[in-house]
DNA sequence: GCTTGTGAAATTGTTCACAGCC
DNA sequence: GGCTGTGAACAATTTCACAAGC
């Protein structure tokens, strides 16, 4: 017997990562009073065409009305539900220097759906220190801490040559979703996820873009103008 | 007369955004004294699979050697230049709060290739404040700045609710570069680059895939039950 | 009449596998 | 013998364009 139906489930990796600029558009026109969008005013909102949107949000379900098109509220909770925010997570930052300090408060965590727990650093001299609310602990807690408030996601924000050290222990710990701040490559074993911000990282390839705005001859190579010279018709 | 050769120029927005990664590792290596390397080691070390790396490589032109590998030295110097890394980027951060400040002080600039030129901020009480350095200007001189410094890449660091009325300002003034942290849809025209930096969108991808990792049934919506149910052969 | 939802086409990105070269 | 560079196969993603449904 063929396989009789395709399986279900299975929202490609480029959706997911553009539902939640979906959710943050629909919390603007939700705030904004608006009840009702069509696929068109709502990728204008999230800057996305609208032919990518509604695919997108094909796969979720078929959660509009044909000629009229996407209850706010109603398609905002889909979303939510879909991407887990429904319950809340909480999240432990570990490295409180500038950084951490910044992510402890920063109001993009306020986003329904997370709430940070704990926060961690190596120095003992931080440790006890308030931030955001939360008394510092220090990494020797690390497995305690963890447990104690039944972390599942872990944001490092070390200094770079820290982080893959801090990457094994909480892998260790038995967690499986890390953000990485620190500006270092870190592995992880296979059944991980990890994602990573990386300031320099996008300064450089908006400085590759840049760099081919103005003078885009000089940035080729010798060999490559040579192509270009034949290509031209030399 | 058809086309004679393919057009060169024309590295693929992947790669480009994997060059930056295959940078560090060569920094890595170099540092610890490697002075040559094969297409499976640096992919290890990056975090890729080598097919992918050599591939990436080859857009760039030929700089490795059969059956020896890559010039660690001479491969950094390619991909640099291919950036745009040998010159340097004066860049302006935009909102000097708790994330400005983090971002005025992090270590991931000091990757050459990027200077911090200048920062700003809307508060007059933070103006003349010195951060990493520099006195921290006001925005009502943003035009001055931008002149001053020549400034080709701008930060976004403010809060939400200003983030799209400082972008609308910078690309007036010419700025066709832009790296926004602050957690907002902000919409450029044609032409301007906008990265994004968001906290919550990555977590949000990181809880919808830890959200699968345990009870996936449970994240199955009525609807898709139902095709389940069948798929399995009810 | 208007807008969603979606097959099919087009494009982009990844992996394979091996010829070419040191 | 080993490793790069690359066509060709494959997979994922985006876009098109229109049938289906309110």
């Amino acid at each position: 017997m063929a396989q009789p139906a395709p399986i279900p489930r299975g929202v490609p990796e480029a959706t997911v990562a553009r539902l939640p600029l979906y959710l943050r558009a629909l919390t603007a026109l939700a705030e904004r009073g608006v009840a009702t969008v069509s696929s068109d005013e709502l990728a204008e909102t999230a800057g996305v065409n609208s032919a990518k949107l509604r695919k997108d949000l094909s796969y979720l379900g078929s959660y509009g009305t044909r000629g009229v098109g996407y209850e706010v509220e109603f398609l905002q909770h889909q979303i939510s539900r879909e991407i887990g925010l429904t319950q809340d997570w909480p999240v432990l930052i570990v490295g409180i220097g500038n950084l951490g300090h910044a992510l402890s408060n920063y109001g993009g965590f306020a986003s329904r759906g997370f709430r940070i727990a704990a926060l961690v650093d190596a120095d003992p001299q931080r440790t006890g220190e308030e931030v955001a609310g939360l008394k510092v602990r220090h990494s020797d807690d690390l497995d305690d801490v963890v447990k104690e408030f039944n972390i599942a996601i872990a944001v490092i924000a070390t200094p770079a040559h820290a982080a893959q050290a801090v990457c094994d222990r909480l892998v260790d710990l038995g967690i499986t979703s890390i953000l990485n701040f620190a500006p270092a490559v870190v592995q992880v074993p296979e059944g991980v996820d990890l994602r990573k911000v990386d300031l320099s990282t996008e300064l450089q390839i908006l400085a590759y873009h840049e760099q081919r705005k103005n003078g885009a001859a000089l940035a080729l190579t010798a060999e490559q103008a040579v192509e270009l010279a034949k290509a031209v018709g030399g």
